[in-house]
DNA sequence: TATGAATGAGCGTTCATTCAT
DNA sequence: TATGAATGAACGCTCATTCAT
C-alpha cells in the first residue's frame, strides 16, 4: 500500500543504483517522521530533526515529500493499512469461537496498544484531528470503524451463539476497547505507573469484561 | 530599548470599546483560549488569535496569564478539575451505598466527558504531555489521580460490603472510566456518530460494567 | 506550527544577489554588528539592522552566531583579544630591555586603543557588564587579565634589573594603562578633542610615566 | 538647579498639601532612575522598576517626566552640577599649594570615584553617548572639561611655582585621572579584585604620578 | 540524487506610553 | 495627584521551504 507522496517531484523515478539503502528512503523518512511526530507532536516536530533522524539532509526530505503535511498524510496512510487489515482478519475468524477470539484480540492489543510505538499513531491522529479533518476521517473509516465493526461482529456472533448476554454489541465494543485505551494513554502518555504486569492487565480486563463487577449474590 | 512606539501615531484616539471589566477578563480569556486551542491545537494556536477572540490586545492576555502554558494550566483547573473534585466528593459519600453512588458517578462523568467542550482539555493535555511534562504531571495529580482515587474508594467500599466482586479496584476503575473516555474521543474528536442517546449510553455502561458480557449459562 | 509561509508568495523568484561566499560571512556579520552596536549600543541594536547591514537576512545571522550575545563575544575575540595577545607577546621579550619593550607596548596600545574602532568593544562590554556577567568575565580573562599580566611581567623584570623603581607592579600597570583608557574614552566616546598628535601623546605618556611630574629639586 | 522635566504636564503646579513627601517626588524618582539605570543600563531599565523603586505607580512617573529619555536627561543634569561645582571649587584653591591640592583631590576622588555610586553617572553617560550626543556633550562640557581645566590650572600653577616639571598640563591631567578611571572601571564594572586598600591606592598613585617609575640611577 | 546555505513569515513575549477613573 | 488597566509596536529567535550547486 506504500504511497510515498502525491507530489510531482516525488514521483520522479529514482532507479539509479545507490550504494546504501537503494529504495528504502521514503520508508526511512516516514520512520523518522513517526518517531519525531510522536515525540514532539506534529507542530513542534522540526523537519531538521526528521531529516537528521533519517540520516539525510533537510532538503533531502523534500525530494520525497512535498511538505510537512504531506509527510503526515503519508505516514498515517502507511500506518493505517496494516492495523486495519489485522483487525479485519481477526474479526473474520470470530464467528466460530467468539470468546476465544476476543481473548486473543485483547492479548494482541495488550502487546500492541500497550507497546509505546503503536499508540503513537492514534494519539497523533487525535491531536491533529480538528485541523486535518480529512486525515481524521480517513483514519476513522479505515481503522476505527473497521475495528469497531469487526469486533461488533464477534460480539454479535457471541450473542447469537448464546455465549454473550443480549446487549448492544456496540456497547460491548466500548467496554472492550475503552479500558485498553485508558491504560495506554495513562501509562504511556501521562506516565502513570501501573502496578500490574501486562499479563495481569489482560486477565483483569477479560475477567471484568466477561463477568462484571457486581458480586454473585447481587445478581 | 524597544523602539518607543512613535508617539505621533500613538496619539490617535483609541478610546472606542475600551471598556473596563476586570473581573470578567480572566474567564473571557480562558473561553477564547479553549476555543482556539481546541480548534488549532496548542502549538498552532496563536496568542494573537486568543486575544482577538477575547476582544483584547495580545499584551492584555499577559496581564492575566503569564504565558501560553499558563493558559492551559488554568484551563485544566477551570474545566476539568471541578469534575474530578465532584467525583471525589461523590465518592466520599459512597460507603453506605457503593452501587448507587457508582451509578451517580457514571452519570456525572458521562454528562461531563460526553460534553464536547470538556473533552477538549484532556485532549490538549494528552497532545502536549511529552513536551510539557510539568503540565502533564499537574493534570495527572489534579485530575486523573483524584478521580481514580475517588472511584477506587467506592469500589473498595463495595468490595468490603460484599456488593462488588473481589477484583483489583484499579482494574475496576479502568473498566469504569475507559469506555467513557473512548466514547468521548470517538464522538467529539474523531466525529464518529453514536446511535445512542446519552441516557442509553449510561445505562449500557452500567449494565455491562456491573454484569459483564458473558451469558449467565456460561458463568 | 509556525504558519507555513504562504507558498504562493514564496514562489516569487528571489534569486537576485543571493551570492554564496560562506567564508567571508562571519566577518561581514561581525563588521555589521560592530557598526550597529557601536552606533546604537548593545540593547538598542536590532538583529534586523545588523543583518541588513551585512547584506543578509536576519535568519542568516543565526547560521553563524547563536545569539546576540554570541556576536559580542565574537567581537571581543576578534577586535581586542589580539591586542592583548600582542601585548602579552611583546612582554615575553621584555626581560632583556624592559624600558625599551615598555615603550614599544605603549606605542602598540596607543595605536590600538586610540583607534576609534577598537575602543568600541571595550566600551560595549563595560556597558553591559552588569547584566551579562559571563561576557564581562570572559572579557576580563581574555583581555584585561592577559594584558595586565603581560605588562606586570615587564615591570617586574624592570624592577629586578634595577631599571624601574621598586613599586607594586599593579600600581605601575594602572599608571600605564589608565591614561590611555582615559584618552580613548574622552576622544572617541565623549568626542572631546585633544590638541596633540598620536605621537605626542605617546611621548608625553612615556615621559610622565617614567619620570613623574615632580620637579627634580623637589625630589 | 533642579529641572524636573520639560513637559507641559509636568510643569502643572502641584501645590496641594500631600501627606507624605510633599515636594520630593521628582527627586525620589530620579534617585530610583539612577539606581535602575546604573544597574541595568538605560535600555534594559524598565519604567516599571523605576516606579516600583520610587514607590509609586508607573503612570505616576509620567506625571513628572515626559518620557524615559527625559528622565535620563534630568538625571544627568541633576548629577552633573554638584560634581562640576566641587571640581571647580577645588581647582580655585590650587594656586597656593599645588601638590597639596592634588593630593587632596586624589583622596577625594578615591572616596568618590571608587565609591560605586559615583561611577555610575559617568558610566551611564559613556554608554549612551553615541545615541544621545547632546547629553554626552553637555556632560563633557559641564563636568569633564571643567574638571580638566581645573586640574590643568593646578598643574600649570605647579609648573610656574617650580614644583612640577615643565610638561604639558594636559598630559599631567591624563596621568592623574586615567589611573583612577581605570581602577574604578576595573574594580566596579568588571568586578576585578584589587589587592590594595583605598589608602594604599591613593599612596601608590601619588607616588608614581609624582616620581615616575624609572629608577633614580637611570635618571 | 543530494545538500549547504539562505530566507520570508511568524510567534511568544516585553515595554514605554496612554487613558478612564 | 495617582493608578490600574490596556495596547501598539517591537524584537529576538525559529522553521518550513527554496535554490544553486
Amino acid at each position: 500500500m506504500r504511497k510515498p507522496a502525491k507530489t510531482a517531484r516525488a514521483q520522479k523515478p529514482r532507479s539509479v543504483a545507490r550504494q546504501r539503502r537503494p529504495e528504502a528512503r521514503p520508508d526511512e523518512i516516514l520512520d523518522a517522521a513517526l518517531a519525531v511526530f510522536s515525540d514532539q507532536g506534529f507542530d513542534a516536530a522540526r523537519m531538521d530533526d526528521i531529516a537528521a533522524r533519517a540520516g539525510i539532509s533537510k532538503a533531502g526530505v523534500y525530494l520525497y515529500f512535498a511538505s510537512k503535511e504531506a509527510l503526515l498524510e503519508a505516514l498515517i496512510e502507511r500506518e493505517v493499512a496494516p492495523v486495519a487489515d489485522r483487525v479485519s482478519a481477526l474479526a473474520k475468524t470470530g464467528a466460530a469461537d467468539p470468546a476465544g477470539v476476543l481473548k486473543l484480540i485483547v492479548a494482541t492489543a495488550a502487546n500492541n496498544l500497550l507497546d509505546a510505538r503503536i499508540v503513537q499513531t492514534p494519539r497523533l491522529v487525535l491531536s491533529i484531528a480538528n485541523r486535518y479533518p480529512s486525515i481524521a476521517a480517513h483514519y476513522r473509516k479505515r481503522v476505527v470503524d473497521v475495528a469497531i465493526a469487526g469486533v461488533e461482529k464477534v460480539f454479535a456472533a457471541g450473542v447469537k451463539a448464546g455465549v454473550f448476554r443480549r446487549a448492544p454489541p456496540r456497547a460491548m465494543v466500548r467496554a472492550f476497547i475503552g479500558p485498553i485505551l485508558f491504560e495506554a494513554m495513562f501509562a504511556h502518555v501521562l506516565k502513570g505507573d501501573s502496578p500490574f504486569t501486562s499479563e495481569q492487565l489482560v486477565a483483569q480486563h477479560i475477567d471484568i469484561l466477561f463477568h462484571g463487577i457486581a458480586a454473585e449474590a447481587k445478581r
